[in-house]
DNA sequence: GAGTGGTCTAGACCACTCA
DNA sequence: GAGTGGTCTAGACCACTCA
């Protein structure tokens, strides 16, 4: 099987030119001040008239700066309303970062299961990838995924335990086992963006058992790098789908 | 192994809102204007100015027009040169649409070979999917794809004949077998999205051979449909890849 | 009706390309 | 230096939400 360590990091952003914008700069404070938490999940930042004032900027370089975070689906604006925090918390968003749907129907009705939880040492390149010391703490937890009642999901997610110290079986059942959600209401960790890999592998024994397929059974192996405000790597999950009756969905161009 | 025609079209538009801001209708004419021709990959549309003029609004509102368009990839702005129709005849953009990537390094060399090319009546699954009559004449191509010197990708291609008339052997192998880049020079069929289902299946005999692997090994099949302007589908595919050394490569977020 | 984001304009000036 | 897209402003008005 594949190592998670064959994986790359995202790549990295082009040399930051001389020249920066007034709305990127204006930018780069919103985006602090969604890190350090001043806004949270959910909540409205505010309008853009009083950013405007706030950063001594027109509404137009506010308006634009703002527009860009949308468009990662780091803010939703909303007419007449206002722009808010992006959330895991709400079912629809839940879903944003799962790519396997069955084939013929829509998603009605997600089910993780927790199978374990435990605490282990990073090897170098789950080390690598998460920007840790080799040998940091990790936490490792493993679930099943089950869509319109049918498992077809195993995965393994690994999280630095830094910084989500105290995480237990306890708190991830008491959440339903929604990890992103959890993270953010728990941890205060958003995650905003994600890489992932895909390939077609064979079953392993156990795999093979979990999922309800042959041993060797072909199964869509997807391991993902996830991110939080900033590009900061805060996620390894490497999952395996029985994509009998379901794909993993993407759009092109 | 999974019917074709078990794709989806893609998500139909959500029902167009009552009011339609001016920048829409301005990019809907652009949208025509590269629909028919008027301006083709690779040149320049006229400037923003010259835009403002002609369709007598500001040149802010044209901005907001051909951003969107740039945002889709249907345009590529320049600053100080222009902006110019998107193209996939350079080598930049011929890689935009294949998302198989070899594990360790970058993609240096893509070498794509026909196999095979005849014509055949569509299922009416595949007339379904390109919008045709069940019956309708359609042309098959089928083709492998070496990278960096290794044979990794086994593609069937099925075009709607009408719309590709006359192509044959000797037009493909004259373009290197680089299909969108062919599709817009000699067809004027601009490729500029598309939609992919990605599953693991086991290798058929067939299918193996050409792939260099064992039969019943695991694959990578990607379907796709993709379209030209205003989303009309033109082209659907079935690629296999060995992922033995490979992967699918997708950002989410 | 007050407040939000969304559209549109007009105009100034900047960064960049190319002859 | 002329022409392109890129940024920024100020201001008017529209679409939408909610009390």
């Amino acid at each position: 099987m594949v190592q998670i360590g064959a994986m790359m990091k995202r790549e990295p952003l082009p040399p930051a030119p001389a020249f920066q914008p007034l709305y990127r700069q204006i930018k780069a404070l919103l985006t602090e001040g969604l890190a350090t938490g001043e806004w949270r999940p959910g909540e409205p930042i505010p309008s853009e008239i009083e950013l405007a004032h706030r950063y001594k900027v027109s509404q137009g370089t506010v308006r634009k700066a703002v527009s860009e975070l949308a468009s990662e689906n780091v803010l939703v604006r909303r007419q007449g309303r206002g722009t808010f925090v992006a959330t895991h918390a709400h079912v629809g968003t839940q879903l944003s970062f799962l790519r396997i749907t069955p084939d013929g129907e829509a998603v009605r009705d997600l089910e993780p299961t927790l199978i374990d939880l435990r605490r282990q040492r990073a090897d170098a390149a789950a080390a690598g990838l998460l920007g840790l010391a080799a040998g940091a703490s990790l936490i490792r937890l493993r679930r099943t995924l089950a869509i319109n009642g049918r498992c077809v999901v195993f995965e393994e997610v690994r999280l630095p335990a830094e910084r989500f110290r105290g995480l237990d079986i306890a708190t991830v059942t008491a959440h339903g086992c929604l990890l992103y959600s959890l993270y953010e209401s728990a941890f205060g960790v958003k995650i905003v963006a994600g890489s992932e890999r895909v390939k077609a592998v064979c079953a392993d024994a156990d795999t093979a058992q979990r999922l309800c397929v042959q041993p060797g059974a072909p199964l869509l192996q997807m391991e993902r790098v996830a991110y939080t405000y900033g590009e900061i790597p805060v996620e390894l999950r490497r999952g395996f789908c029985d994509t009998r009756m379901h794909h993993y969905a993407n759009d092109l161009g």
